[in-house]
Parts: C-alpha cells; sequence; structure tokens
DNA sequence: CGCCGGATTGAGTGACGTCAATTACTGTGG
DNA sequence: CCACAGTAATTGACGTCACTCAATCCGGCG
C-alpha cells in the first residue's frame, strides 16, 4: 500500500461522529486511533506529517526493553525525518490523533518551514538533554508539567485558554520513559506536588497548575553563556 | 568587531610553528586556542562554522552552574545553529581546533548540506537522550567510549586508523557532564574497565580500546520499531 | 460484579553522589 | 634541572535519592 500511512495495532478509529469535528478539512488529512505505532513510509520521500491535534511521541528502545521517549508531539509539530531513507525515530499515538502529509513541494529538508522545525526540534532536544542529565527528580516532573501545560493549554469556550488545566495524555509510564525515571518515582513527584498545592488532579489524566511560578521555580531554570548571533 | 569569531578566554593561540601544519589553508578558516568560549556571531547571518580539526562541544547550563554538554564535534560537524537569531548553544573548545566559516551561500539552513546535517545531529541528539535517561553508568561510559573513539581514531602514518587508539578530547568532568555522571563515577568506570582488560591508558588522555567487541556490549545497543521511510 | 491495567503507597536496597584525602600531571620560576 | 603551585585524577568511606519489590487502590468495561 504506497504512500499510506500504517498503524500497527487497533488504529484507525472510526471517529464517533461528535467527538472529532474537522477543523476544515485539511486535504488528505487522516485520522489515527490512540496507541497506534506509526510505520510511515511512503514510496518516494512521503515521510513528513504535521500533528494536527493530538499527541504522539517520539521513542527510541533498548535491547532489553528499556524505553526512551525522546519528544512529545503536539499541533503543529512536523515528524517522520529520515536519515538515509530511514526513519530517525518510533512515533506513537498517545491520543487519537489528527495527522496531516506535508505536500511534494514541502517534502524536502530544504523548505524553510522543515528547516526552522528541525531547528527549533533540536533546540528543544538540547534544554531536554539537560533535564535527563543534570535535573532531579522534581524539576523533571515539575518541568513536564510546565511544558505540556503550554503544549497542551485547554482553551475554553471563548477560545481563551483556561485556567491552566490541560488534558495530560501521557501516562505516569510514558512520562518515566520521557523524563528518565520510574512510574513510581513520577508519581510520588506528581501526588507530592497535589499536597503541597502546586497543582491538582481528580483523574490522573486531568491536570491543572494551581500556583504555576512556584511550580516553573521548581522546574528550575536552563540558560547558556549568553551568545546573540545577529545583531548589537 | 564585526563578522569575526570572538573567543572569550586566553584564545588566539599563536600556534608553535610545528604543532599545527595547515593542511591545504582554508579561505578564512581560523585557529581558535583551547578552553576557549566562542561568541561567535556575525552581523548579518554568518553565525554558521564547520570544524575542519579539533574537539568542540556544545552546553547548556542551570542557574546553579550545573552543565550539560548536548554535543561533542570532531571534523565535518557544524555548529551555530540559531533560532530566532540567537544561538541554541554555547560551544567550546577542548583542543586547539581550527574552524572555518560557511559561505555566504551556505548560510542558509535551506541548503542541502546543512539541512542534512541538522538531521544527523537530530539523530544524534536522540540516541544520547536513551544514553542520559536509560543507560547505565557504565554502559553511559563505554558508549562514550565506543562513540569517541570513532570520532577521534588516531590515524597512523600510513593513513590507516591506528589500533584502536585516540585521544581523548575530554577530561573526566567534561565526560561526567556529557555523560549526566560525576567526575568520581566516571573515573571508576574508567578504572575498572581498564582493570578488566576492556580498555587501557598510561596517560589520563590517551586511551586505547583493547577489546571492542566487549566494550561495546558494554554500551548496550539502541534501536526502535523498524521503519523504512524510503523503501524496497 | 469481577476483571484488568493504571496509579498509588510503603518498605527496603543499591547505584551513584558527596565528601575528603591522596596521588599524578602541567606549567612556571628559580 | 629541580622546587613549587595549581589543577586533574584517583581512591576510599559514607550517605541518599531514586529504584525495586510488593501490596493495595481505583476506574473503566464487559
Amino acid at each position: 500500500m504506497p504512500e499510506t500511512l500504517i498503524p500497527t495495532a487497533a488504529s484507525a478509529v472510526p471517529p464517533r461522529a461528535s467527538s472529532i469535528r474537522p477543523p476544515r478539512p485539511t486535504p488528505r488529512s487522516r485520522v489515527v486511533g490512540e496507541n497506534s505505532t506509526l510505520l510511515y513510509e511512503g514510496g518516494r520521500n512521503r515521510s513528513l506529517y504535521r500533528v494536527v491535534d493530538g499527541c504522539i511521541v517520539l521513542s527510541q528502545l533498548l535491547d532489553d526493553g528499556r524505553r526512551q521517549i525522546t519528544d512529545v508531539l503536539g499541533p503543529g509539530r512536523l515528524f517522520g525525518f529520515t536519515v538515509d531513507g530511514r526513519n530517525i525515530a518510533t512515533a506513537e499515538t498517545l491520543s487519537i490523533a489528527r495527522i496531516e502529509p506535508l505536500g511534494d513541494a514541502d517534502l524536502n529538508a530544504t523548505n524553510p518551514t522543515v528547516a526552522s522545525e528541525l531547528k527549533t526540534t533540536l533546540q528543544r532536544m538540547q534544554v531536554h538533554a539537560t533535564l535527563l542529565g543534570r535535573k532531579t527528580a522534581s524539576e523533571k516532573v515539575a518541568s513536564a508539567l510546565v511544558e505540556l501545560a503550554r503544549l497542551f493549554n485547554r482553551t475554553g469556550r471563548n477560545g481563551a485558554p483556561a485556567r491552566l488545566g490541560f488534558h495530560l495524555h501521557l501516562t505516569r509510564a510514558d512520562l518515566a520513559d520521557w523524563l528518565g525515571l520510574t512510574v513510581e518515582t513520577v508519581s510520588r513527584c506528581l501526588n507530592r506536588f497535589k499536597r503541597e498545592g502546586l497543582i491538582d488532579f481528580s483523574h490522573p489524566k486531568t491536570m491543572r497548575v494551581l500556583d504555576p511560578e512556584r511550580l516553573e521555580a521548581t522546574a528550575g531554570f536552563t540558560r547558556h553563556r549568553t551568545g546573540d548571533a545577529a545583531r548589537p
């Protein structure tokens, strides 16, 4: 099946008509079910996709099964980069996701949009490396919450962001694999933050940030020695 | 001083005439001294450089001084990527280094060479994220040795690679900051490997791999679920 | 209601970090 | 060439943060 995106699992969920309303149907955009591994391929070069809606993570495995989630993608992000025709990472959907293949004109990494996405991705990866290598468990979990809140900020019906509530698409295990921790440690941190009034959640996936300042302080701050590239 | 590369430290070492013989002087290539922080900038867009020779690392800091080395660059690699005109990371030389600014035609990220470099860098970052998040201290140190051996493989006078000897440009502290460990742990691992006959070193920076197979086995193996993009 | 996967919680342990003392290098000045 | 100072590396003793193991709880679903 050339040119198609091939989910391995249950996949291709026919969305209950109400739950997803196509936000102005994009040419050839597709809906993929939760928990599918995306073996995106595509004859010639058709490997780049844009996340329109939902949450997709990129991951790698060690041969004994240890998993590292290397990036968490939300609306707008691209995935499917290749080196020598091989995908760089495995992509999995953590929610029903809508994705859209990039048009032929955009497939090339020399496309400005793609090039720019590559650079910001690189930057995110570097910040995450610092988190993985140098932050404590609490700092890691706090950082994750800050980032996910930004990424999946629930917009109220008026279009304005609701008061810092967001849907956590990741399970505790996913968070652990993203942050280089164990499920138990993630759980303990989250519940400590809850006791301390930084966040709140009744359902494990429905997060609300109560004290953004203190949460961000707990997350720590990344900098690097100066270096404006263009200018004064 | 527009358009120049500005080292902060002692810098601009006038190389003792013998120690560096320009390998056919590249247009506008420069020699930078050891242990300089490179505040590369450059009026318009002049921010991309290629490492011709030597070792340069990219790093980030947390506000309390914890450091993470996000990438180690050897001959051929590019550095100086920017997002919104800001450098993504700080670059420091770990040896006397020869670098070469990319020509005007190449400055843009849409240049195929640059785009391709961005992708392989992204891939390296992902593999390193897995190392940081999921590998043990021993696996980390072994992985580092394997990678650095490849990167700085000392070529014998006949041009063929000498028997797995290489110069370790990083100090124990640099290794620690790259691998997310402490100096002491790095040192213990290295000396254990030495006792076990995997490697040897008399001088702390002069490494030799004695048993490549066992070293690579100790390093562990990264994979990710399949996914040829362009395909049979 | 009973099952099952995810999440929480507690108790105990171990890998790696911290602290401190010693040794090995490197460079400088006499 | 040697003395000395300063930094890097090693090594040991000890402490702790996060992992492991295990029990329990909770929520969604047949």
